[in-house]
DNA sequence: GTTCCGCATGAATCGATAG
DNA sequence: ACTATCGATTCATGCGGAA
């Protein structure tokens, strides 16, 4: 199996548009927020945000397969004491354009930036924002499950009876057995709410988020061999990432130092021989 | 001191009307979410439900103190396999009113109802959403610390001997305050992801939400002998909750049972002799 | 080679100071 | 008055050096 690693530099609401449509399976990204990372992308202001931001959804909804999935990681930021709409208006704005808006994950930043304040505690989350072209699109629950503890454990089995009773005279036959399979097995699927802490090295490049994160999306959202997108590219993570995972991606960024950092870094085409478990080193 | 609680029963966006302007210190509650729970609240259509919350909020908003706080607790539903946005064009609506939204607050529910769809995993997180009428208003950080994390647990472990000094020297010298200055920093501030076990209660009312969510922002936003309001009671457990911590409460509810079963459980008014110290149980 | 400790480092936010 | 910059606050994490 041959992996491709496409970089590219420049704006990628412009780069997007040499690309086919209904060619992409995921998009996971996280933009510059607004008024962030001033000296690197000089900064959009929040009533800007929006309008800034939509000729690049346009082309992202383009290149999309009706079957991917566009995860959006973005957080609003506090503005004279309260929090700022943008995020809300963008939600909004992209439902025009088509968008479906399917669910919002929420990552708990487990090592949130300290501080104090008179008014407010420590942000320790963010959205991650899931947009589809269409009701139906490929999701592969099972790669994502995760060890079950043992206090989920006698929570089901309590919960069982009960579930049997009121699902089955609903539905049929099907939900109780489902739950009685789920006390058999070690694994749960796990819920909207993730895990992770972000990752403060002292490596030359600062991810803004952890590895972990884009890789469990990749699990989630594609297969070997399919592509995923990263249109601000930053650091790199989901490229290195989707690499790994035998993914075919492509990175677009506008910062030159970014780009060539990345660039030196990856191997733009691996050949993978005789091997169908990937080993994705970390989880 | 004396202690009052306020039951009404009605529609809270008129009964509201006969309470005077700025009398509140918090308002805490959970209205029910679009399309839930018909059969006792008749459900309001997700693209009514701006229109139909908005004379509350004008409500609430009069008569909520300037230095308080009113924290309300939703999630959009889904519909169509994608989230409704009723929420946010709510809070578009609610800044319109002159409400300031200071913050949102996740509520992560560790133990949320199993089940299983294709499309989409269980929904374990709701919206707890804070919005104040000023940029100044009262916050008792102090009162919602919790422990600290690892770096002081490995060292309590080697302090518990000093520990048990601490107790002696409490008389006596003024060893112990050294001691206890360290101990002072085993606690940090929380932040803004709250981390609680839905309540599986035997009672024959199945509460919105676990008693200790509006235990933690009653603590953090109000003293003794302040004013609680839930203006859509439910089952009433911010009403227990504010009584059982001291505070006034006015807990308004459309639905007579609810009503009915509330009124049966609580003390209108209750005395307080020469205790300074409250206790919650449970913290 | 382990374990332990010290230290720098974050998509932060507020309030004061300066242009 | 309104924006730009700076210092103070604060905690989980992972690295490197030390015991």
């Amino acid at each position: 199996m041959e992996i491709n690693t496409e970089l590219l530099l420049g704006d990628c609401k412009e780069e997007l548009k040499k690309f086919p449509e209904n060619s992409v399976d995921l998009i996971f990204t996280s933009p510059p927020y607004a008024d962030q990372r001033k000296k690197t992308y000089g900064g959009i202001h929040p009533d800007k945000y929006v309008e800034w931001f939509l000729p690049t959804t346009e082309q992202l909804f383009r290149v999309l397969k009706p079957t991917g999935t566009f995860i959006l990681n973005i957080k609003e930021k506090v503005i004279n004491g309260e929090r700022s709409t943008y995020v809300m208006e963008l939600i909004l704005a992209m439902k025009k354009q088509g968008w479906f808006w399917t669910e919002e994950f929420i990552w708990h930043k487990k090592n949130c930036y300290p501080g104090k304040w008179p008014n407010r505690f420590r942000d320790a989350w963010e959205r991650l924002l899931q947009f589809n072209k269409d009701k139906k699109f490929n999701m592969y629950q099972e790669e994502v499950m995760v060890p079950m503890g043992n206090w989920t454990k006698t929570r089901l089995i309590k919960l069982s009876e009960t579930d049997k009773e009121r699902d089955e005279s609903k539905v049929g036959s099907g939900f109780g057995k489902n739950i009685s399979n789920w006390l058999n097995r070690d694994m749960a699927y796990p819920t909207n709410v993730l895990h992770l802490s972000t990752e403060c090295n002292n490596k030359n490049h600062s991810a803004a988020f952890p590895e972990g994160l884009p890789e469990w999306f990749i699990k989630l959202f594609t297969r070997e061999g399919d592509t995923v997108l990263d249109p601000f590219m930053g650091s790199g993570t989901t490229i290195f990432v989707a690499s790994r995972m035998k993914r075919n991606s492509i990175g677009i960024e506008i910062v030159p130092e970014y780009y060539e950092m990345v660039q030196s870094q990856i191997e733009p085409v691996e050949l993978y021989l005789f091997e169908s478990k990937a080993k994705y080193g970390k989880t």
